[in-house]
DNA sequence: TATTTTCTGTGTACGGTAGACACGGTTTGA
DNA sequence: TCAAACCGTGTCTACCGTACACAGAAAATA
């Protein structure tokens, strides 16, 4: 994949006839599937036959498929929010809630962003957001470490969000169906389940990791 | 996608012709294949083809190829390290690690697992595990969003892995390459990647991240 | 042993996908 | 005026998952 595709402008010619699309028009309309439909449901003639085109047209804006997801991406993930001047713990979890916003707003973005891909300019903006509000004391890498833990806690919980509902962790729900016929085997898991049953259900497993994993950070910050 | 597909025992029927495969073997050709050129190249037909027979021999085994991934990703993930008995701190560590060397070994399963899907013996037994070496004073929610936070950060490094090699972090080096013209506009990230290489470049994400989250942890136990 | 039943693996077919390539029409600079 | 550049389209290939019918093989039954 080009991988500053995400990143040049478009330095349009000057001869021939204007385009009728925008990269933009394009990444929207293929957005808009993916989130009432899926990533499965975004091929090229689907978001042409959408725009009023036909799929080759597409290939004159974007060299290929994994493009177009690279610009749906950076489209979905949008504008980082501005926490610098917060403190760190603050600041960073107003970073993981806005994340977690953004991707449980468009589930398929977790598929889209597995494996080795190109990172885009609003990605890397989100990185430096939360590398800003990180207190002194810490090395770069360790600075580079916590955003990935973060970022990490927040794909975690959102790939575990229904499609189109709210973030519940829906993986209990999962084992909970696998369980009914096997808790023999899984005692443990058995009793876990139980206990949530037993407690009303209710369960922020996505404040329950922040929060660890911000404690854990305030004890190194401590120690420096 | 049918959810039992994992639990069921096979059942052989007695009549007619033996069946010259087994889901096992299917399983690990398709997961030879991913191993080593991605999951993109796992088809019926490749799958079938390494086998020596063709790809709609594969249905009499497989309902479809959904079912093919999860016996793909619970052969993959293997039996859980039994770790019962340890201190929690160390036995959440060797879990830990016992997960990220299943999941860099299988780059793929990191695509494999994302969204809504059947969870497998396997995939339980691995929770069952973490689990049970939890201390007493955690509610069941507690232990299973502590099990989760572990597990999506395993996931997070593994699938910050190349494909084939070390679990190294290539996001960063991924984000060198983008951040050769644009420095300017991300400062934060530009002296931290400038302060990694500063000091050897040397940096263990995984551990890092560990260490944080059972800090946390630890914060928590002891105020039970 | 002969027949029937049932299962296996295969061949064919269909609709879908991404993408290569050539072509006609349009727009603009020389 | 004209030629170069560019846009959108139609056609084509290769591949994907999978539905379906079929011939042959094996085991249970008569």
């Amino acid at each position: 994949m080009t991988a500053d595709f995400l990143w040049r402008e478009p330095a349009r010619p000057s001869r021939g006839p204007k385009p009728a699309l925008t990269l933009e028009q394009i990444a929207d309309a293929a957005v808009a599937i993916a989130d009432a439909e899926g990533l499965a449901a975004v091929s090229m003639q689907r978001v042409a036959a959408d725009l009023g085109y036909t799929k080759m047209s597409l290939y004159r804006y974007l060299p290929g498929k994994a493009e177009l997801v690279a610009a749906m991406v950076e489209r979905a993930l949008g504008e980082p929010p501005a926490i610098a001047g917060q403190a760190w713990r603050a600041g960073l979890t107003a970073w993981a809630n806005a994340l977690l916003t953004a991707c449980v707003g468009h589930p398929w973005a977790q598929e889209a962003t597995t494996g080795s891909r190109p990172v885009g300019p609003h990605e890397l903006g989100w990185t430096e957001q939360a590398l800003r509000v990180l207190p002194e004391g810490l090395t770069g890498a360790e600075r580079m470490d916590t955003v990935a833990t973060l970022a990490g806690h927040v794909r975690m919980i959102a790939g575990q969000a229904s499609p189109g509902g709210e973030p519940e962790v829906e993986l209990e729900a999962s084992m909970a169906r696998a369980m009914a016929e096997h808790a023999d085997r899984y005692p443990a898991v058995a009793e876990a389940i139980a206990d949530i049953a037993a407690n009303g259900g209710a369960d922020d497993a996505f404040s329950f990791g922040l929060e660890r994993i911000l404690d854990g950070l305030e004890v190194l910050i401590r120690s420096r």
